[in-house]
DNA sequence: AAATTTAAAATTTTCGAAAATTTCGTGGTT
DNA sequence: AACCACGAAATTTTCGAAAATTTTAAATTT
């Protein structure tokens, strides 16, 4: 997972330490020393630097003048906030697509939610995270995607990749183990109904109902960090 | 204006390209040269791909790999995209302010607003654009926050102020000239009223509307760029 | 004349080291 | 023992140049 040993370029190391900090690898707080990171990626001091600019910019990652970088310190108020702004963002995004989606955004959503469900199952019943979990990761994120991408707007989409992120990244380093919830099956078959039937509101509330347990209940999941 | 002959720092070089970013020094689509911005602002190109990192973070600046920086050429429908954001974002600030705002928020929405109005009426009759629009874009900025910093959400603030330079540099781009209406000081008359009034749903009304207005009229914009 | 290839120029990207700044530990003073 | 000053170590920031890539222009071919 980590590319030692072999010159990495800056878009390749972005991918990965992006990867890296929206999976869980890095704690809350933590520093980014640029010459460890140097060491680690086999590049230059200024890639390394390059790559936490963009990534602060992205808000993953904290900087501060003289001071180097560091994984921000999400509070659990910081994620309520985050939380709200995903809410209104992704319902107004499903309401769009709602209204506007076509066959293909039936198609689209219902391809990733079949991938998403498969993979919580095995989740469920094996209890095995590791490799498991980046799959999860990848599959959440397409069908939360999948759900607003026929709203029409870039713009949009764009602002939300931004939060969920950093959802994702706040989740992830107050719990301090994986993000995903047995719960969160259902809660998904309810937002994908409501979408399939095309009533906004009823989606909208599931939306709500669904980003709001993973806040209540982010401490009571049995599992951990590798 | 221009830090020229002079050692600049990063964060220099950074405030400097924003600022001129937003209030249209550059033109839609130009290429951002780091040699010549080097020259300018003589510093290294180091520094001034971290700026323009930065800045591309900040949607200011497109940048792609292997190809550069430049200016983000903007389309009409682009803008109204932003716009339905900035909306989105401001509406909703302005109704938890509105809840939530003390008698603090109250003065200093008061104090922006009479500042705003100040140099719109000094605008207005001289017509002179000039230095004064770096100080009405300040003004309308510190307004437009105002109106929402008692939302409490540090999220929503951040959000906000990145559409809202987005919103700015489209118009900018788009209408090659300055952003300022007479029109807008009686909308923004209106969306003080509707604050002070705590009418939420008014002043999101009358917010929709202002912007909206930006968006159908800037081209008929009397202003030319120097 | 249009299209393709080749070579030169310009630009971007990466590097390693020097310069500037902060952090940390030591020793001395109150 | 707490506080401050000092200097060494570690870290960040900037630099100028080398390496890699793209763009431009000219030359050749179809």
């Amino acid at each position: 997972m980590e590319p030692d040993r072999q010159h990495s370029t800056s878009a390749d190391v972005y991918d990965d330490m992006r990867q890296g900090l929206v999976i869980g690898r890095f704690d809350a707080g933590e520093k980014l020393r640029s010459e460890i990171l140097r060491e680690q990626y086999d590049c230059s001091a200024s890639t390394i630097r390059e790559v936490l600019f963009r990534l602060s910019c992205d808000g993953l990652v904290n900087f501060i003048d003289q001071k180097g970088f560091r994984v921000p310190h999400i509070t659990l108020d910081d994620l309520r906030e985050i939380a709200e702004m995903r809410i209104m963002l992704e319902c107004e995004g499903a309401a769009r697509s709602i209204e506007h989606g076509d066959i293909h955004w039936e198609a689209g959503l219902t391809a990733a939610h079949h991938k998403l469900r498969h993979i919580e199952h095995k989740l469920r019943t094996t209890g095995q995270m590791g490799s498991n979990v980046t799959v999860w990761c990848a599959a959440e994120w397409e069908f939360h995607r999948s759900l607003i991408s026929a709203c029409g707007s870039e713009f949009l989409l764009e602002l939300h990749r931004n939060v969920y992120d950093r959802f994702r990244l706040g989740l992830l380093t107050l719990m301090k183990g994986y993000a995903f919830r047995e719960k969160g099956i259902e809660e998904h078959e309810a937002i994908l109904q409501a979408a399939l039937d095309r009533d906004p509101d009823l989606c909208a509330r599931k939306i709500r109902d669904h980003l709001m347990k993973n806040l209540e209940e982010p401490f009571v999941s049995q599992y951990v960090k590798p």
